[in-house]
RNA sequence: GUCCUCGUAGCUCAACGGAUAGAGCGUUGGCCUCCGGAGCCAAAGGUUAGAGGUUCGAAUCCUCUCGGGGACGCCA
């Protein structure tokens, strides 16, 4: 069904512009700002009244005489200097609650009418290295806005741009090579128990022996030749970090494993040759040995033109180049028409420079969209990025390991009776929700504090919390038998509702704006907007488990209730559980 | 120095150019013979950093100032 909010825009932005004789009024339909307003509230006619130079209050008058809603809403009332607020009537709510309830597998919400093939650039981890907290926020974005998009009906191509091709990697293999001789006949016998470790040794001897460091250099030319020694080698590092990663991925619940993996050796050998095409377009030129673009707009310190660098000095590519070869090949091969990148707010101007370089050269469709979704820092305590003691990275692994440990306290402690593997399942869906929720909550361009304390409170705007609203309505399907209430058979072919007290009414107000709150969410790339959606109501199915009975409600009253409570325990499990990739538990 | 970004209640954060700027935490006061009190209801708390401007209307757009964070030629 389509939202509410687009109909009425649709239907009164037409009524004032035929009223207003413009063919482009638009009424602007926004949720009332206050419900003593009403449900929504149409903001187009003032400036419409602008434009005409006539009075607001008299030309709203008009397009309520033309307007019908009468399906809709109750009758519109103009307010203050030419608002008209629209207030839904419960029969239409009724009967858009029962479309909901008949659609088993979409909440009641339609696919998008323009299916795209979008392609989202997101986790990118350095091979090679622990993954740390500084790739949260890029891996859980990326995955709900995939998840997202996949929704809506869009075709979604998720990319992992691995970091498994720079010069660090000369060095690791002349590491092995020497610590672990047998490497060369034998990769798969070697183990690599500590990432971290093993890259700290290698950059090590390479800072303190500059005849390994010679070798670290003869290694990296060697894997650019495609020595099969070398190469083997770099396979077997690669997989042995994809032992490391993988599994922070599933414990995340992301959608990520190795057919999403194309990594910056994918592009290797493409390079040269797209340099050559930049140069070939007088695009790229020679600046101090480098081969730089100039796009037009960006300046540097002096006034200088900013050089957007796709080849060192030395010869070498660079990030750069490798994101360029990425994004042509995602357009030319993939058929992208719409490209998002997740990363963190400082890489914004080398986006910009990527897009503008890439357009330049005439490899950017009118068609295709480019996207840098960007997000903020996860910050400690203290206010600055999130690091251990000792100013370390904090590993991802260790963060989610101590979430899901103080999730299990609090199970212990609240619910001691459940058996061992239940605990061990609930532990994990809040404690990995909580880290997940507490990241989509807040706006993903700010920074924030990382709390254990405030991400696992039962309070608020928490994982737990939602968790705690869909395991309550779960409870009271379970208690149903107990009171020979037969849910199966009061839903099954329900047909009319009957929606009196100001709870429900409230409820069903807000189930039915699911749609509309996805849109604007995925509009913007914002999951905070379905956080604040979601929280509104677990606390409007509070009001409403509060102030109505449901199982001890009367005939007339309890098919009604019974529905309400599946449909917010459905657009819970949908919204946490599809769309974030956050599990909801029966118990908990 | 240039550019980007942020500055909203004691704290953490919302707010799609709209009406009297909203939540949560914390504080204060209510609500358990009742479907999970891990809850609900209510109160107090604000010159939206500051100054101009655009607009019928600005936290939101523009300009400047102050303050935090970030980026700015061979790292990603």
């Amino acid at each position: 069904m389509k939202p509410v909010i687009d109909v009425l825009e649709q239907r009164i932005s037409r009524v004032l512009s035929s009223v207003t004789e413009q063919p482009d009024a638009a009424a602007l339909v926004k949720t009332a700002t206050d419900p003593r307003f009403g449900d929504y509230q149409v903001n187009g006619v003032m400036a419409a009244a602008k434009r005409l130079k006539t009075n607001p209050r008299q030309l709203a008058e008009k397009v309520i005489e033309e307007l019908d809603l009468s399906d809709i809403c109750q009758t519109p009332e103009i307010a203050g200097p030419g608002f008209i607020n629209l207030r839904l009537k419960p029969e239409y709510l009724a009967e858009k609650l029962l479309e909901i309830n008949a659609d088993t597998t979409h909440v009641g919400i339609d696919k998008t009418g323009g299916p795209k093939r979008m392609v989202v650039d997101f986790s990118c981890p350095n091979i090679a290295k622990q993954m740390h907290v500084g790739h949260l926020r890029s891996t859980i974005l990326g995955d709900a806005l995939c998840r997202i998009l996949q929704f809506e009906g869009h075709t979604v191509i998720r990319q992992n741009h691995i970091g498994d091709w720079g010069t660090q990697f000369g060095m690791l293999i002349a590491y092995l090579k020497q610590t672990s001789p047998e490497i060369i006949e034998r990769p798969d016998s070697v183990h690599i128990a500590d990432l971290e470790q093993f890259y700290r040794n290698a950059k090590a001897r390479c800072d303190a022996d500059r005849d390994f460091a010679a070798l670290s250099r003869q290694e990296v030319v060697n894997l650019h030749e495609g020595n099969p020694e070398t190469l083997n080698i770099w396979r077997h590092i690669v997989d042995e970090s994809r032992e490391h990663y993988q599994p922070v991925y599933d414990t995340l619940e992301v959608n990520l494993n190795q057919d999403n993996e194309r990594g910056e050796s994918f592009y290797a050998d493409r390079l040269a040759g797209l340099v050559e095409e930049l140069k070939g377009k007088g695009l790229a030129v020679e600046s101090d040995g480098a081969m730089c673009v100039f796009p037009e707009g960006f300046v540097s310190k002096e006034g200088q033109p900013l050089p957007f660098i796709v080849q060192k000095s030395d010869g070498a590519f660079l990030y750069a180049t490798t994101d360029l070869a990425a994004l042509k090949f995602r357009i030319d091969e993939l058929k992208a028409d719409h490209i998002v990148y997740v990363t963190d707010a400082r890489q914004k101007l080398h986006f910009e420079m990527l897009f503008a370089t890439a357009r330049l050269a005439g490899w950017v469709p009118e068609h295709v969209a480019l996207a840098h979704v960007t997000f903020g820092t996860v910050l400690g305590e203290d206010n600055r990025p999130l690091k251990t003691r000792s100013g370390e990275n904090i590993k991802l692994r260790d963060l989610l390991n101590e979430a899901v440990q103080r999730a299990r306290t609090v199970v212990e402690e609240k619910n001691p009776q459940l058996d061992e593997d239940r605990k061990t399942d609930i532990a994990r869906a809040v404690g990995i929700g909580a880290v997940k929720y507490a990241d989509y909550c807040n706006n993903r361009t700010s920074d924030y504090v990382f709390s254990f304390d405030k991400m696992l409170a039962m309070d608020g705007n928490t994982a737990p919390y939602m968790q705690y609203a869909y395991a309550r309505v779960k409870s009271i399907e379970r208690k149903a038998a107990g009171k020979d209430v037969d849910i199966q058979s009061e839903l099954s072919g329900i047909a009319t509702l009957n929606l009196t007290e100001p709870a429900e009414l409230d409820l069903a107000r807000h189930l039915i704006r699911y749609g509309e709150v996805i849109a604007n969410a995925m509009a913007d790339y914002r999951p905070n907007y379905l956080t604040t959606f979601l929280y509104e109501l677990a606390q409007k199915f509070s009001g409403f488990y509060n102030a109505c009975p449901v199982l001890d409600a009367n005939a007339q009253s309890r098919p009604t209730r019974l529905l309400l409570c599946d449909l917010t325990a459905r657009t819970i499990a949908h919204g946490l559980g599809e769309l974030l990739g956050i599990r909801v538990v029966e118990q908990m």
